[in-house]
DNA sequence: CCATAATGTGACCGCATGGTCATATTCTTA
DNA sequence: TAAGAATATGACCATGCGGTCACATTATGG
């Protein structure tokens, strides 16, 4: 955790150093970022950084964090609605939520591909104690319901069909922040296609 | 390329310095990856390393063109078969392929999703100028015969099922090289769900 | 108004980086 | 065996890193 100095400070100058810290962890990785490089985009002496966190793996924690919190609070008015959806309308709305998310708040979202990159283990691991959501834990929830109901073919592998929504659910968000070459029509119209593709299968029916 | 007194060494030192070179590369980012530590790795004097390479840019090509080379090679031998087998034949081909590849040559598969998540663009550049292969157009290629043989349904985006069975096969790879906890037959059989989903969809039919 | 606490600062430390270079060692060949 | 080319070496350079610390500046409250 930050010191109490850090949050004496006024919101401000606070949100200067949360803002300059995101764009440098967004940009590169734990290692790679520098706290030399935040200091001179916030515009502070490296003296007073150390003031307000006890080293570069707090403020990495605590930037993460609140990426975190961001995100959750972003799905969760998307999750009450989820009971009164058919289950390929439930995938489209993870779908677009993902990447309205990382179309919304790109830092947040390149903080999140960082992570999923990121190979120092310390930095990682003390994101993970400090509470990461389990994405896949939602998927998981939403085709055992589907299954119940009878929406999904009993044949379907749910290990599998959940690798697949994950892996395709991050191809899109990856598509989405891709800068504006892509329109959000374009996107939504790529996700109707790959739903509609997972939901009837590619074959050629008689 | 390295200069003539790399290739003058014994092929013993040689190829002590690629495989330490390649360690390194696969385990780090470009600029995370030290010469300092390559050199400890293969026991040679910095000042050695400079007789063989101009500079760490050049090395990194190398190792990454190896790399490519490698996987290329690899992969020559299914692509002949390709023509003679059905297209979820060849869905499987190409997914136990790219999962048996980063399972015989994990470094060099490492080396392979290292530079996905490259963000030095030179380093970037520079390999893509000497020949980085396109993955990507042999799935278009295969998705375009099918639809020309009717084995795919017309109504299928050609874009969104590349992109799927990219992210697919991205997944499937990293699953298989998440070391021996998941046993080469659970792979199998995974890679048969998806294909399944893939090809049938997963919409339950009366 | 002044003492004390809180905050701001940048020179500095030890270390590692990519890269250089004068020199030492080994190989080749006549 | 002697001369010259090829190769090996590690001290050294400038730069940047994470982190420290003595000191300057500002706020607070009696």
């Amino acid at each position: 955790m930050p010191k109490a100095t850090f949050f004496n400070l006024p919101s401000e100058k606070r949100e200067l150093i949360i803002s300059a810290a995101t764009q440098v962890f967004s940009a590169e990785r734990y290692n790679a970022a520098s706290i030399n490089q935040i200091c001179r985009k916030a515009g502070i002496a490296k003296g007073s950084f150390y003031q307000y966190f006890d080293n570069k793996l707090d403020l990495y924690v605590y930037i993460m964090k609140s990426a975190i919190q961001a995100k959750v609070r972003f799905f969760s008015d998307a999750v009450d609605e989820f009971n009164n959806l058919s289950l390929s309308e439930q995938f489209k709305l993870l779908f677009v939520k993902g990447a309205e998310f990382a179309k919304a708040q790109p830092l947040y979202a390149a903080l999140g591909e960082q992570f999923l990159i990121e190979n120092d283990e310390a930095a990682k691991a003390a994101v993970i104690k400090e509470g990461d959501m389990q994405a896949q834990s939602l998927l998981i929830t939403m085709i055992q319901n589907a299954k119940a109901k009878g929406e999904i073919d009993n044949g379907v592998d749910e290990l599998a069909l959940s690798i697949l929504l994950q892996s395709v659910s991050d191809a899109v968000s990856k598509l989405g922040n891709m800068g504006s070459e892509s329109s959000a029509e374009d996107i939504n119209s790529l996700v109707d296609s790959l739903i509609s593709i997972v939901y009837n299968g590619i074959r050629k029916r008689d």
